[in-house]
DNA sequence: GAGGCCATGTAAACTGTTACATGATTTG
DNA sequence: CAAATCATGTAACAGTTTACATGGCCTC
């Protein structure tokens, strides 16, 4: 998965290494890191597959290394982009195609995003049942942090719910964060 | 922190291994798993450290391993709960011990919930300067998803702080999932 | 009696971090 | 001129998942 985030991050541009990784950091950094460790040796691997090309050049007395995406890359890409989500495999990295969502084209997209909502939905409905068997009265301060962490998990379902039907009809991202309600 | 995310499921409950995966997946299931490959050789190293006591009972016959916590265990997870958290070396490991910290004594809890607001408002000061440079104008499809997923993480750092602010107060529970501004 | 959940465990494979290593450029 | 940031890389280590392995209990 980290590989295809790393193609999908030059697929019109070329970047180095540290460009890829502030561009990861800003975009989904809240759920992944990408540490440099991890980044500079999967660039060797993936121009060593062919998916990637690399164009060395000389800035005053430093290297750079840029990279972009061939065409066999772009491919690969985008086939891993159009499989659709499977929760019990790809886990919590939703969003981390949804980041990418916007190389697929708007048909398949939307079909996706639909898939995205029903499973937030699924999961919503579940914390919902798990809800009902809280109690309500006064809890200890031991309890009461215990059930504050699953409050804060199912408000964060309910902003992902949010987010997806925002985005699924595209509606200005300027407007996003004044929207207080469903 | 694993380890000590187990010890603080059994400081006053023997439980099984299943039972603290369960107790876990609904605390803060959100954002870590703990798979039974990685939990059940951590209970035997943590009885094998003298952290945890088993207990082994019959039911029918089936065998089910209750653990609890030693007053060395107990004593370990304190100290390892009230150390400071430190963003360099903790990373985004700072709800499992929000989760937990109701086992601190009020004084030094708030004194480390006021650390991790202080903490969360640096980063959201900090993804405010990067929105800045966000285009306001029409996106195409390609950046549009995007910046969407640097909305997404910068709406998930609010709900965060108003989390945070919200429980410092101790408010009650059942009215979190209601309000809607800060 | 089949499927789903309860219940425990191991080991190989995979993923990811951290420390080690180096050095240029920019900004206060 | 010091500190921050830009820039690249390796290797040992730590952490995690997945597949393999087994079997009981409960409900439809």
């Amino acid at each position: 998965m980290f590989d295809y985030l790393v193609i999908g991050m030059v697929l019109y541009e070329e970047l180095t290494g540290y460009d890829i990784k502030k561009r990861i950091e800003v975009g989904v950094g809240n759920l992944l890191k990408a540490s440099h460790g991890q980044l500079y040796p999967a660039l060797k691997k993936l121009t060593d597959k062919g998916y990637l090309m690399m164009n060395m050049q000389m800035q005053g007395r430093r290297q750079k290394k840029y990279y972009i995406a061939t065409d066999a890359g772009k491919t690969a890409f985008k086939e891993w982009l159009a499989t659709p989500f499977d929760p019990n495999k790809d886990g919590d990295n939703y969003l981390v195609k949804l980041f990418l969502i916007g190389e697929l084209p708007r048909e398949i997209r939307t079909k996706r995003l639909q898939e995205y909502e029903f499973h937030i939905r699924k999961q919503l409905h579940h914390l919902e049942m798990v809800e009902k068997q809280i109690p309500t009265e006064k809890l200890s301060d031991r309890n009461y942090f215990e059930f504050a962490s699953f409050y804060y998990g199912y408000q964060t379902l309910h902003n992902m719910l949010r987010w997806v039907e925002y985005i699924k009809e595209q509606k200005p991202l300027s407007g996003y964060l004044c929207v207080k309600d469903e």
